[in-house]
DNA sequence: AGTATTGTTGACAGCGTTGTCATCTGTCAA
DNA sequence: TTGACAGATGACAACGCTGTCAACAATACT
């Protein structure tokens, strides 16, 4: 009942061990007939080539790094179940590693654990997807890099983005269209790349229903909850504040309906709120916010192919890839009060 | 620039690589002076070891598993940070499993995942922390294993616990002491151990103030916001609804919220809720949520530490740890309003 | 027919570490 | 002084696999 190692394979299969080995790693230039003959063997026995023996042996060490910078951004179980699911079942084992983003020796620390785990690729979310200096000093440790939602679509990494722009102009027409006329908008934290781009949607959006774009209708947040609160705050505030809020995610625009409530403001009878990213917690809120679904799982499980990809050596001409987000009204928005009976 | 070796080491401080080896891992009969001299040159060559050719090579993995059944549980990433950095500074490495706990094959299919990917300890948490014959078939296969809040206090496993039961006979105790007579409760998923211990909880803290069980009062639920809603609606659908709610965790305590304001009720005004957990939700829903708050990450450290202490041969003599939970007290509970002016 | 080319297979040497066993040193009792 | 013994160190064979290279078979081209 010992694990079965690829000697076992060869004898009952009656090769030789490199055969097993060829035939495991799916290389070429071996006989169909051979081939399925290993294939039964490894099946009978239930074999798994060893990874430690693997890695010490060969070049790669099958494993795919995850990094991450916040530990309590809810999207991230997402990420981490896409990527876990993609590498796993093509050979690859995680490595996750927590980071700090404002660390100033990050750049080392993540070198270091490079280095020490030997990665053969890693994932980078946001906001380490966008540091051109971690960016620069990884490549040249020669490790394969995929990016989630970087603000830049520079074609040096291969990256997976969402139309964050064009999902934002729609919820700001969307907006538009329910009679909104003063629409207020809480930016994200300015180092998260691809949250930049939301706030680029809104001011198309804004232009694309002719309405002129109001510098006091925007708050500067950092993504959290409270920032959220806080900029809510300062727009209801305004002589003559806005009839919807749309925040650049989900955290935001629920310290946004805080703000609202504290005001003794209804939602959406006052005051319109939406937000960005469909976290769980934007269906348990109440009322259940209208945001903009953003699929990450499916963007992280896109971003792990393609580092699978471009570990077998497969030179793909596209190193982009784009994930629709689509709107999802629920019941924090509805008509303008002005525009209605 | 190549990653150091143990040889290197050897070389440069003038020993044989098994006294480098003596040294790394810590073992007797090494003269003190030899020994300095080999961390001295450790040091230096910023050696580490290869932990593939230490895996192959020895009995011991340096992985421990984290195994959990629910990706989108909130506390899970709060468990798996808490893992992650206890195991990585004792130098494992942490492999994660999620997997299906109603999946028949569960137990098949956990044990071939240990075997293939050599685990040397694997961390549970609930529900499958109290899967008796998972346990038994790990138990079989010599992994070492420590639970995160199982349901039954045995004393074979290593176990950390909360005291979910006192905790909730004092939340109890507290909307007694805010005026309400009749508490509704929202029992958790049946198969999830220690949540069922809530229950008992809460009819502790009913007796100890003297107040009549009233099984109309109590609704099961299975941890998911929608149960929530659900059982909200059925406790506030009754004759004599009760003035106070209390959930057995935050999720459901959102779907009774969402059941109250759907009845167009107020919080606290009209009905207090109250949850457990005190997850992120609890604090970014209106009004705020009271809750319990169990410091899952903690936790997670202990359980780690009882598992490294087991791997290293270590026989402690308690194979139990109890964490406090603490009560919060925030919006979303207030007197009952019969006692009200 | 002979030669070059391509496809298929195996022998064997590592990869960096630990485990086993042998050797050497020094200490202490007889 | 000798022998016994524990402490300190090293030589060397694994561990299970991949990479390299050589050998051989089959096919295509002169």
């Amino acid at each position: 009942m010992a694990k079965a190692t690829i000697q076992d394979v060869a004898k009952l299969a009656g090769v030789s061990i490199k055969t097993v080995s060829r035939v495991t790693n799916r290389e070429a230039n071996v006989r169909q007939e051979t081939r399925r003959k290993v294939q039964r063997a490894a099946k009978r026995l239930d074999y798994q080539p060893n990874p430690s023996a693997r890695s010490l042996a060969g070049t790669r060490s099958y494993h795919v790094g995850l990094l991450f910078d916040n530990l309590s951004a809810s999207y991230l179980m997402n990420i981490q179940s896409g990527v876990l699911s993609t590498s796993r079942s093509e050979g690859y084992d995680l490595v996750i590693q927590p980071c700090d983003y404002s660390d100033p020796k990050l750049v080392a620390s993540i070198s270091s654990m490079v280095r020490s785990k030997s990665v053969d690729g890693l994932i980078l979310t946001p906001p380490l997807s966008d540091m051109k200096p971690l960016l620069k000093a990884l490549d040249k440790l020669g490790v394969c890099l995929a990016l989630i939602a970087p603000a830049d679509p520079s074609n040096r990494h291969r990256s997976v983005f969402t139309n964050d722009q064009d999902a934002c102009a729609e919820m700001t027409r969307y907006l538009v269209s329910m009679g909104h006329q003063r629409i207020g908008f809480v930016i994200g934290h300015p180092d998260h790349g691809a949250i930049g781009n939301r706030y680029l949607g809104y001011r198309d959006g804004l232009g694309s229903c002719g309405l002129k774009f109001d510098r006091r209708l925007v708050k500067q947040g950092d993504n959290t909850f409270e920032s959220g609160e806080k900029c809510g705050h300062r727009l209801l505030d305004l002589e003559d504040p806005p009839t919807a809020i749309f925040a650049s995610n989900d955290d935001m625009a629920a310290g946004v309906m805080r703000a609202v409530h504290e005001m003794e403001l209804a939602i959406p009878g006052d005051v319109s709120v939406a937000g960005f990213d469909d976290a769980p917690l934007a269906s348990q809120i109440w009322p259940a916010l209208t945001t903009i679904r953003q699929p990450m799982e499916e963007m992280a499980v896109r971003a792990t192919e393609f580092l699978l990809r471009q570990l077998r050596g497969e030179t793909g001409e596209n190193n982009r890839h784009t994930i629709a987000s689509t709107l999802v009204v629920r019941e924090s928005t509805g008509p303008c009060p002005r525009n209605r009976g």
